[in-house]
DNA sequence: TCTGGGGTCCTAGGACCC
DNA sequence: TCTGGGGTCCTAGGACCC
């Protein structure tokens, strides 16, 4: 932990699944749009026109009907295909400007800017911005400053501020003590609500005042990780560029149902789906996994009825990613904590002990014939591909899947299916 | 009356992120 | 009536051992 000279800039893409919804409706420029979680539970994205109406992030969408109804707010479903592959379409375009670039989740990422050839970073942040919005249709905002925890304040200001126009350079800037004054300590990154509030007990509210408090009591009340914020704030960083990020742990598929399941057919059903899925996951990060969790539960903010919660653990025989040899298990973790007359609202599948998929150690009295079955799903994948729509599927996993999760806003797949293709007219 | 101490490993749960 | 999903890391505390 060192002061270093690194440049890290921040890209966000602004309201990302809501410029998605954008790109491919013009219509909703300048509307207040809303994007909804899985099953149109909550709010996950909202446009500038929708925050102005103070509607916070992740409220359910029933306690906003009215909301709706008055302001005329557009509502779509959550389309994960596509923001999936306009975030491919963002990150390859920027990767054109920097090498050194890590994806920090669908919609941002850091990049490395001192090693980059140009005029100033500010001139470099400008092109960027202008290119990605050209390429992609999607307007992104840039943070830039010695650690990652100054570029995202950078990149949080750069977004609020219209003069900023979306590009803020706090790198050796006598605005750097302004912006952390003008910064809540809620507002940084890596503090929470809870840790939000143990610090303004202590009666510290901005990030300039929590920079300059002892390091004492940081390392005692909020740990070291706490203490790494801290020492991100006075320009040390303990956060370097991860381009190439660490084999994933686990893994994990759960739904809320569309309806209450309060059948063990339905269950069973639902529960080998995930498990199917989980499986296609692994696949694809050629890895095998140790142990599987199965969960079920009934809706925690019911108040009558029963509350049933209930999950399992087992150990394969043999780290796999066996599709088949994972829908058995789950199938009896199943039938073993389904309890009769819950209404069930959600499942899921957990896959830990995560390891390379080559890297597996056999076992003399493994029943299951490895190579075949590594075969088997190599067949199964390179069909179904990476399409939601599997047109290869394990029977137990449902035919009519009346309990699926819900979608009932859902925009086409405009650039990953054929049939769903944006289509243009003239005249 | 007075009941060690310190190390390691593992796990569950909390906090955080988007 | 209606409340998402998928990750990571850290810490406290228990089990176990010598």
């Amino acid at each position: 932990m060192r002061k270093t000279n690194n440049i890290f800039a921040l890209v966000d893409c602004n309201n990302f699944y809501v410029s998605c919804e954008r790109v491919f409706d013009r219509r909703l420029e300048g509307r207040p749009v809303v994007v909804l979680s899985n099953n149109d539970g909550c709010v996950v994205a909202r446009s500038n026109e929708v925050k102005a109406l103070g509607v916070k992030m992740g409220v359910p969408v029933f306690q906003i009907r009215d909301l709706i109804e008055k302001h005329k707010i557009e509502v779509y479903s959550s389309n994960y295909t596509l923001y999936g592959d306009m975030s491919r379409r963002v990150m390859d375009t920027l990767a054109q400007f920097a090498p050194d670039m890590e994806i920090y989740s669908i919609d941002e990422a850091f990049l490395e800017l001192a090693s980059v050839a140009c005029d100033s970073p500010d001139t470099l942040a400008r092109r960027l911005q202008a290119t990605v919005k050209q390429w992609t249709g999607i307007p992104v905002s840039v943070g830039m400053a010695r650690t990652k925890t100054l570029a995202k304040l950078a990149n949080h200001i750069a977004k609020k501020s219209a003069r900023t126009r979306g590009v803020l350079n706090l790198t050796d800037s006598p605005w750097l003590e302004e912006a952390l004054t003008r910064t809540s300590v809620g507002d940084l990154w890596g503090v929470g609500s809870a840790t939000a509030r143990k610090i303004n007990k202590k009666g510290i509210e901005t990030a300039r005042h929590l920079r300059d408090t002892d390091d004492g009591w940081i390392r005692k009340s909020l740990g070291v990780v706490g203490l790494r914020t801290v020492y991100e704030l006075r320009g040390i960083c303990c956060y370097g560029l991860e381009s190439s990020p660490p084999a994933q742990k686990g893994l994990a598929v759960t739904r809320s149902f569309g309806k209450p399941v309060e059948s063990l057919p339905d269950m069973r059903e639902a529960v080998a789906l995930y498990a199917s899925r989980a499986g296609a996951k692994l696949r694809r990060n050629r890895q095998a996994a140790a142990t599987m969790t199965v969960f079920v539960m009934t809706n925690l903010f019911q108040k009558t009825g029963p509350r049933h919660f209930d999950s399992r653990t087992i150990e394969f025989p043999v780290p796999t990613s066996d599709t088949a040899e994972m829908i058995d298990y789950a199938l009896r973790i199943t039938e073993e904590i389904f309890r009769p007359g819950c209404r069930y609202k959600k499942a899921g599948v957990l896959l830990e002990g995560l390891v390379p998929e080559d890297n597996v150690q056999g076992h003399l009295f493994d029943p299951i014939d490895r190579p075949r079955s590594r075969r088997l799903m190599k067949t199964l994948d390179s069909i179904n591909g990476r399409s939601p729509l599997e047109r290869i599927r394990y029977a137990a996993t449902g035919v009519n899947r009346s309990w699926q999760t819900q979608f009932r806003h859902r925009s086409p797949q405009y650039t990953t299916a054929w049939h769903e293709l944006l289509q243009v007219s003239s005249g």
